[in-house]
DNA sequence: ATTATATACGATTATATTTGTCGTATATAG
DNA sequence: CTATATACGACAAATATAATCGTATATAAT
């Protein structure tokens, strides 16, 4: 339990490589191949991050992605939910949808781990964990 | 993604009620039919938590769980281990099997992503987050 | 203009993990 | 002796994740 996927694991492989390599353009199979991840899971990794300016996308022959200034300021939290949706450790007792509601006894414990869980990843962001 | 499983939420629900009821044993049954939690896998959690004296189990009929004092030191990365097995955010890229070991970029940033989950689950205890 | 190569993106299949069930053994109160 | 509780391993079902496939669009180079 408590893991990220492998979509994060490539996204995290994909900003690195990109920001030692800032003076190029890096296509998806140059990461693919250079790092042994399927392409098409790649590149839809990287459109989500370019939908939100984390990386910059140009089309065409020769293009390929850019690494941008976006990257080091942009906390966990919010890398993580570009790309998996909201950071919640449950799926839930406390919205639409359960039927356990009347009986929940959890609700607070779950609530503080929740929440220490996105401070936690809300004060840190990419650069920190870079180095 | 860093969904906690529902044996961990199952044993959150049965120390809770264990805690409540700490003058009477028990048994799988009362808490499995009281918040509609499959019986099996309730009592094989219970098993392991008992195995780590987390509650003490009374066998034969009227036997049953009973809270110990040892639940409230409990620490949350402790609590998860005795359910789940280490704590860790990728399973894994670092150890033995890990055929992108050589190209690996990211041992850096999931070692200090991991570190910091282990080091806010230890620093919190069962207690912490009931109230 | 045409071609080759790149990103964009929805639909589908394959795989792995999690969840739940079944069967049997052991302990013990009445 | 019997009924009812925990103990525990093996298996099956359900769900979630990972990977693939097909098609569309943009654009640099010829």
């Amino acid at each position: 339990m408590l893991k990220i996927t492998k979509r994060v694991e490539y996204a995290l492989i994909a900003i690195r490589h990109l920001q030692e390599n800032q003076d190029v353009l890096v296509s998806v199979s140059d990461i693919s191949t250079a790092y042994g991840i399927p392409k098409e899971i790649l590149a839809k990794t990287l459109q989500k991050l370019a939908s939100s300016n984390i990386v910059k996308s140009y089309k065409g022959p020769t293009g390929g992605y850019k690494a941008t200034k976006k990257i080091a300021k942009t906390t966990l939290n919010d890398f993580f939910e570009i790309l998996e949706g909201p950071t919640a450790i449950m799926d839930c007792y406390f919205q639409d949808g359960c039927d356990h509601l009347n009986s929940c006894n959890i609700r607070t414990p779950i609530n503080k781990i929740n929440d220490s869980i996105r401070n936690l990843f809300n004060n840190l962001t990419l650069a920190d964990i870079s180095q």
